[in-house]
DNA sequence: GTTATTTATCTCGATATCAAGATAAATTAT
DNA sequence: ATAATTTATCTTGATATCGAGATAAATAAC
């Protein structure tokens, strides 16, 4: 008997016409990637970052030397506007985290390249990132870690 | 091969000192949440509300008449701060979604009441968010929404 | 070659949220 | 009773995001 299922049995009791069984599951769903989120935000922070400027650093990082991608790439893969990726950048820039460099195959766009000092903060935060991640999953079993994996890739898969 | 699962490729490449196992998972988890919002927003907007504002008229209406709460009340059911909260009232109130009442038995504390509109506002805008629901979870088999309801519910409870 | 369209990035104004602290009433301790 | 503490709500300043549109360069159409 959790917050979700209270929430269920007032509106059955409500409006008994509706059928709240999905509501309970995003519910659920929605619930449990904020208190991740929450958690893993508190990692991030030790290392003097907010998630926006974690996503953006890994990102750069995860692509291998040497470790530059355009605004573009970096939209395609994260949900967030044009608008929010340039603020995005520009805290980093501002930080030294990463630098804007011309691109001299095409004068509309920028490469955002990670500095040393932009390399270094990701490299030490993403094993602390890990390490948070690993023991947010630590209740599950493997065997449940794998189910939910596939279920969540499966509903996933409906949407991208 | 999803977008995830290329994520967990470039990190086996560049980091394979690192179990990204459970970061595909929350991964999933994550971006899954965000496309279930944004879809669920929309059906928000056409009823002139916000997700901030459908939750909490939500919230008032499933505790059934008189449809009314104090602002502690909807703090503890939702995940934001009392700064939020205020606003949130604020901006229903006007509205004319809610009122705020005097509380004669507490001097510090309001009673946050749906107005006749609010009612009718929030009722309108359940029945269709309900229906979204339903459509965004069709993908999945009855089983299938059993099993990750339980699983959510399971690895929920480890934070509530 | 000139014009029209598309693409890449940035700008601007509005808004929701948070963290920290202010205010004021109720409760507890002395 | 008075003072100290706790509780309930609100205020303030900072920030991240969004939507819409501006700018400028590259590409396509004619």
């Amino acid at each position: 008997m959790d917050h979700v299922d209270e929430i269920v049995i007032q509106w059955n009791r409500e409006r008994p016409d509706l059928d709240v069984e999905p509501m309970a599951l995003i519910g659920r769903l929605k619930r449990l990637s904020q208190h991740l989120s929450r958690e893993m935000d508190k990692t991030f922070a030790t290392h003097g970052l907010n998630p926006a400027s974690f996503d953006v650093l890994a990102t750069l990082r995860q692509t291998g030397p040497p470790f530059r991608l355009s605004p573009s790439d970096l939209l395609a893969t994260m949900m967030v506007t044009s608008g929010t990726m340039t603020n995005r950048i520009d805290q980093l820039e501002k930080t030294g985290l990463v630098e804007r460099i011309h691109n001299p195959k095409d004068g509309r766009s920028v490469i955002i390249s990670l500095t040393d000092k932009g390399f270094k903060t990701i490299d030490a935060a993403v094993t602390a990132h890990v390490k948070t991640q690993a023991k947010l999953t630590s209740h599950l079993s493997k065997d449940e870690k794998e189910t939910l994996n596939l279920l969540l890739k499966n509903f996933l898969g409906g949407f991208e």
